[in-house]
DNA sequence: CTACCGATTGACT
DNA sequence: GTCAATCGGTAGA
């Protein structure tokens, strides 16, 4: 299985199709205690313009600074108390993300189980939030530039199992605005998906 | 300075 | 299904 980094031109396109893509990736997380990570199994996008639900819907402010700079880089921000990692796609200037809200955990197992406290495996990283406490992902890593292949990154990574598998498309979970926009993407049936039941079939 | 709110989660009826 | 804890960012006094 490749460990290499996806590329710049990877990210710098349409969100639509980065999430879409992402579907079956390697998100993976090296700290001083190892690397943890697994695959993408939940994505969604958030569009530059007509979107009201991204954050740089009403102008770039610091918190949001990282989705107007380049693509590759991650963009984490706080919300109720905890984190959610995106990656900014689209050029420089061009406002917009993928937020990675569930992977199926691979990589280091005991490492994200004990970051998350004894937790069913499902449990572990099925929801934006989740991830980013068993990965030990907070705003120091917000900017951070995807592309270097250390600290955080993202792998192509194929196998039978996502070759094969469908992609479902819904509403985006959690946002108050934009409910019409089908910009979620995630592996049909697939346990590890955030969410209500009815959203994963 | 205070007040409000959210791309969440987990506990509870 | 419902609901409250939680806290940094932001807007407004």
């Amino acid at each position: 299985m490749s460990r290499k980094p996806l590329s710049r031109e990877f990210y710098n396109r349409d969100p639509v199709l980065v999430a879409r893509e992402l579907l079956g990736c390697l998100l993976l997380r090296a700290t001083a205690d190892g690397i943890g990570g697994g695959r993408i199994v939940e994505t969604e996008a958030y569009l530059s313009s007509g979107d009201p639900a991204c954050h740089a819907s009403r102008g770039q402010t610091r918190k949001n600074r990282s989705m107007f700079g380049r693509a590759g880089h991650a963009y984490v921000y706080p919300i109720h108390a905890r984190y959610c990692f995106n990656v900014v796609t689209e050029p420089e200037d061009v406002p917009s993300a993928v937020l990675v809200r569930a992977i199926e955990p691979q990589q280091g197992v005991a490492l994200l189980r004990q970051r998350r406290g004894c937790h069913g495996v499902h449990e572990l990283a099925s929801g934006p939030a989740k991830l980013c406490e068993a990965l030990a992902i907070d705003t120091e890593l917000d900017g951070w530039d995807l592309t270097l292949g250390r600290r955080l990154w993202i792998a192509a990574a194929s196998d039978a199992r996502t070759d094969q598998a469908v992609v479902g498309r819904s509403a985006r979970i959690g946002v108050t605005s934009a409910h019409d926009l089908p910009l979620r993407f995630y592996l049909k049936d697939d346990p590890f998906v955030s969410g209500p039941k009815r959203l994963r079939a």
